[in-house]
RNA sequence: GGGCGAGUAGCUCAGCACGGAUAGAGCAUCAGCCUUCUAAGCUGAGGGUCAAGGGUUCAAAUCCCUUCCCGCCCGCCA
């Protein structure tokens, strides 16, 4: 006999039997479908019910004594997986599972579903897109923004094993002036090959060409502050250029030739900042030379992306350019269709949506989970000079997401909060409410570094590439260090899924909802708790398969009759269970959380007992066959994360 | 000022959606385990007013209220 997933048919026989019991010895009672909970410890079974606990005030009674009482009405003639039904504690009830069967079925379906196990399929799939990374093609991804991908990506698989039509979206926000200015040096150095990888490349030009075009601009603004004797704006004009001097002498430090060429070529402009507004201008309204030259930069910076994001097994669907939707009439259809709405105002030609009219109107605060106190500011659609702005372009890019999809999740950060909120609320007011519903913020806290904030204006940023080479370093010195005898290939081999595995690993292990202080020391962490670890487990469970031979024919699993068996099998058979859960609340965590306390119970089963060498062929057989069914559900569990599951290292 | 998120062992974090049995890991510290299947491992010890106070409940780290502290947001930036 095979199940999908084995502990939820004990849950349901527990239930029926827990059901039946109810109705025997206490028919007045009418109660919904009892949940079950998990024990905390295996002597006292696999599930129990604090049942008893809520009835003994209804009825009056001692909680022990109708516990006594409903075990006692148990009907053992309909056990099947259940070995007994006991009371314990001051009035729980538990189900014990008859160890013997409960293996067997759950080593089976292992056996026969390997790498499809575990994966229960929902019985509402659904077109889902997944948005993630999305990081502006300006500069090399940084590590603080490398939290994105590695939880969208995560996301992205485990909605797709469940069943799900997944589509991974990346959207290039190219529209920004900070597009124009990367633009404009590179095309002020007369649009250069790159001479290392892209994105490197790009990023320098951006960060240089950037601060020297503030400075620029601070020092009109200077003149501008000095003629009108503004003292107040003078001191922090002042200020400002103190700041960004420092910043150009760190880069002129740094690149002493590029620095000098484009602060020459720069210098050729009397008034950077308006070529800047220009390029812009002529990009938004989808200038042939502008488009040329915007794209061709972001596309070197995007070649960079993909490199990298090609290291860590991440892969994109579809590459979705925000200045598509604006040179098609996307953008304006909404803005068209807004004003029809009661929500806009218009000012001097400023239109603002009216965000918390909305949430009034139509009473969303309550469903929306806000606090009525709560009063959404208002968002500012489109500029006096009849420019639009980021999150106006991103309702037209969402409703189109919809156009693709039932479903769409958006991986960003959690200082946009307001505007995701603002932009759902721009949904609804629009008559999409459906969609509205179906939208879902997947929040995510920042990572800093020790002391201060990333900065890519400022250049100060340590990029994911620098993380995993370093990570990689870590590892090769680390097997070499244990592993002296592998060959080259070998040890560059290992050191590569492992400290790939090991960054990827730490960045969705943490609670997305927490902030995370980057150090090297967690990152580089290969001990208890960490990818390392768990391909560590997979590879000596590896070992040992490779040193036998399974036969065909179902072993005695009663002999598996140590605890940390036990433990091993409930873990096995709970994996559906924790998919199922991942995958429903968006808790990719959950994942790596569970695949390292599988490798914990591996290793104090490893230590403990002998496979190869137990006391009988039986035995032998028995616990091979359930280390092979820990090796499946590693590599599965793996899988869902991006983690190479490897036979050696 | 308002909103959102976080606060659990010296440090880094699980557990909280759905209240339940002695609050769990790792790092660090200390004491042990490699002539036995891979020691990136295992066993054990010490370490907690679950930020504080109140409330609901037979039962609260978990739910509610108040306060404190930290982060983020509240732009004609993205």
């Amino acid at each position: 006999m095979i199940a999908s997933n084995p502990f939820e048919l004990f849950r349901q026989e527990c239930q029926l039997v827990l059901a039946d019991a109810l109705e025997k010895s206490l028919p007045e009672i009418k109660l919904p479908l009892i949940s079950l909970k998990k024990t905390p410890n295996v002597d006292y079974g696999q599930l129990a019910t604090s049942l008893c606990f809520e009835l003994a005030k209804k009825l009056n009674q001692r909680p022990l004594d109708l516990a006594e009482h409903l075990v006692g009405a148990v009907d053992k003639s309909k056990f099947n997986l259940l070995d007994k039904v006991t009371s314990a504690g001051g009035g729980y009830i538990n189900f014990h599972v008859n160890f013997a069967k409960f293996t067997l079925l759950t080593l089976q379906s292992i056996k026969e579903l390997t790498s499809q196990y575990g994966f229960v399929k929902t019985d509402t799939p659904q077109k889902i897109i997944v948005e993630h990374t999305s990081v502006n093609p300006l500069h090399s991804i940084h590590i603080g923004q490398a939290r994105n991908p590695m939880l969208g990506d995560t996301l992205a698989r485990i909605l797709q094993y469940r069943g799900h039509d997944v589509s991974r979206h990346y959207y290039i926000d190219d529209v920004g002036r900070q597009s124009s200015v990367v633009a404009y040096g590179y095309s002020k150095l007369g649009r250069p090959k790159p001479t290392e990888k892209p994105d490197l490349f790009v990023g320098k030009i951006y960060t240089v060409t950037s601060c020297i075009v503030e400075i620029n601009r601070l020092k009109r603004a200077r003149d501008k502050a000095v003629a009108l004797h503004n003292a107040d704006d003078l001191v922090k004009i002042n200020k400002d250029i103190d700041d960004w001097m420092s910043i150009a002498a760190e880069l002129k430090e740094k690149y002493p030739i590029l620095f000098e060429v484009l602060l020459a070529k720069v210098s050729e402009d009397s008034n950077p900042e308006e070529e800047i507004n220009r390029l812009n201008h002529a990009y938004e309204n989808g200038q042939p030379v502008a488009k040329d030259l915007v794209r061709e930069v972001s596309n070197l910076c995007l070649d960079g992306f993909r490199a990298t994001m090609n290291r860590i097994n991440v892969t994109y669907d579809s590459w979705d350019w925000e200045s598509d939707f604006v040179w098609t009439p996307q953008v304006s259809e909404v803005m068209t269709k807004l004003k029809t709405t009661p929500y806009i105002s218009n000012e001097k030609g400023v239109l603002q949506f009216n965000a918390d009219q909305v949430t009034q109107t139509l009473n969303l605060k309550p469903k929306l989970g806000l606090s009525q106190n709560n009063e959404i500011p208002p968002l500012t659609l489109v500029r006096a000079d009849g420019t639009t702005l980021y999150t106006t372009r991103d309702i037209a890019y969402t409703i189109w997401k919809f156009k693709h999809a039932d479903k769409v999740i958006n991986i960003i950060g959690m200082e946009q909060s307001l505007a995701q909120l603002q932009l759902k609320l721009a949904l609804y007011a629009m008559g999409y409410n459906k969609e509205a519903e179906n939208l879902t913020h997947f929040a995510y806290n920042l990572i800093t570094l020790p002391g201060y904030k990333m900065s890519s204006r400022r250049g100060h940023y340590i990029t994911l590439d620098e993380v995993l080479n370093e990570a990689i370093q870590r590892a090769y010195e680390e097997v070499s260090k244990r592993s002296p005898t592998l060959n080259e290939e070998e040890k560059h081999n290992i050191a590569n899924f492992v400290g790939l595995g090991a960054v990827r690993y730490t960045l969705i292990d943490i609670d997305p909802s927490k902030p995370v202080v980057f150090t090297w020391e967690r990152v580089l962490n290969f001990e208890t708790n960490s990818a390392p670890y768990v391909q560590y487990t997979h590879a000596r469970a590896s070992s040992i398969l490779r040193k036998a031979t399974i036969k065909p024919q179902p072993p005695q699993f009663g002999l598996l009759s140590e605890r940390i068996e036990k433990e091993l099998v409930l873990t096995l058979a709970g994996f559906p269970d924790t998919f199922i859960e991942a995958t429903e609340y968006l808790k990719p965590n959950m994942v790596a959380d569970y695949v390292n306390s599988l490798a914990d119970k591996f290793n104090t089963f490893y230590n403990a007992y002998p496979v190869l060498k137990a006391d009988s062929q039986d035995l032998i057989d028995a616990r091979l066959t359930l280390v092979k069914a820990i090796q499946t559900v590693m590599k599965n569990a793996l899988n869902l994360i991006g983690v190479v599951a490897p036979e050696k290292m």
